[in-house]
DNA sequence: CAGTTAATTAACTAATTGGTTAATTATAGA
DNA sequence: TCTATAATTAACCAATTAGTTAATTAACTG
């Protein structure tokens, strides 16, 4: 009953919140394929139809897209569909490189009791 | 009735897949922050326990880990639980940046109706 | 101890997800 | 036209998600 539409960014981490759905995009970075092409190495595992629902997903996100040839649906892969995603984790890149050791130690020269709990927040000590 | 356990790539990518969860943690890159604290914005949108629930996802992707400090629980962001997504993100590169121009062109060169379809599935044309 | 603040847990619900099988549409080819 | 292949749609189902309210746990404070 809320949030009916999901912003872009979620839909495409959730797009690829999915094992299957990556090994998809993996097969089209090598190039296009038809829909019974990509399925192929999932048929052991799932249906034809739970594979289309995939695609879809991947479609709904903008990265991938199907059109027409003759009765087969070749799929491309649309990395333009990643900047985004690429964008917002690219932002925290300072937290993933040296952040260990600079952070760490920028914590340890605090007062090992006082690290955060107020801030904004210390009202009614008197 | 199937993998009752998700992958670490789909966790983190599935934890990232709503604007609460990735304002949260807009909101702890700039520093450590109780519960309440981080709760405080979201307050008019959502319950207490609501927000507690968005936590316990971030922490079970590794995104944040909370520490205890008298009555509060004090969460930092641990960028490090990034650093495979964005890995994982990085071999597509190629294909937002620059991929436009020489995909495209790359692709009109081709034979407008040859583009696809067999490649390994040409069986039966004799 | 009583009261207050911080946070979590429990129990419930509606919507979404990821899968299925069966039926249907679309195209090609003999 | 009949048949085979390609793919989607429909209808259904179980599990998960994202939220709620109410109750509970934990720690401080006067």
């Amino acid at each position: 009953m809320k949030n009916l539409v999901q912003d872009h960014l979620s839909q495409t981490f959730s797009a690829l919140a999915d094992p299957t759905r990556r090994a998809i995009l993996a097969q089209l970075a090598k190039g296009e394929a038809s829909v019974s092409d990509i399925a192929k190495p999932f048929l052991k595992d799932m249906s034809l139809p739970g594979l289309t629902k995939h695609l879809k997903v991947l479609e709904k996100a903008g990265l991938i897209t199907k059109t027409r040839e003759k009765q087969w649906r070749p799929c491309k892969l649309n990395g333009a569909a990643l900047k985004d995603a690429a964008n917002w984790m690219e932002q925290y890149r300072a937290f993933w490189e040296e952040s260990f050791d600079r952070l760490e130690e920028y914590l340890k020269t605090m007062a090992p009791k006082v690290k955060s709990k107020g801030k904004k927040n210390d009202r009614k000590k008197k």
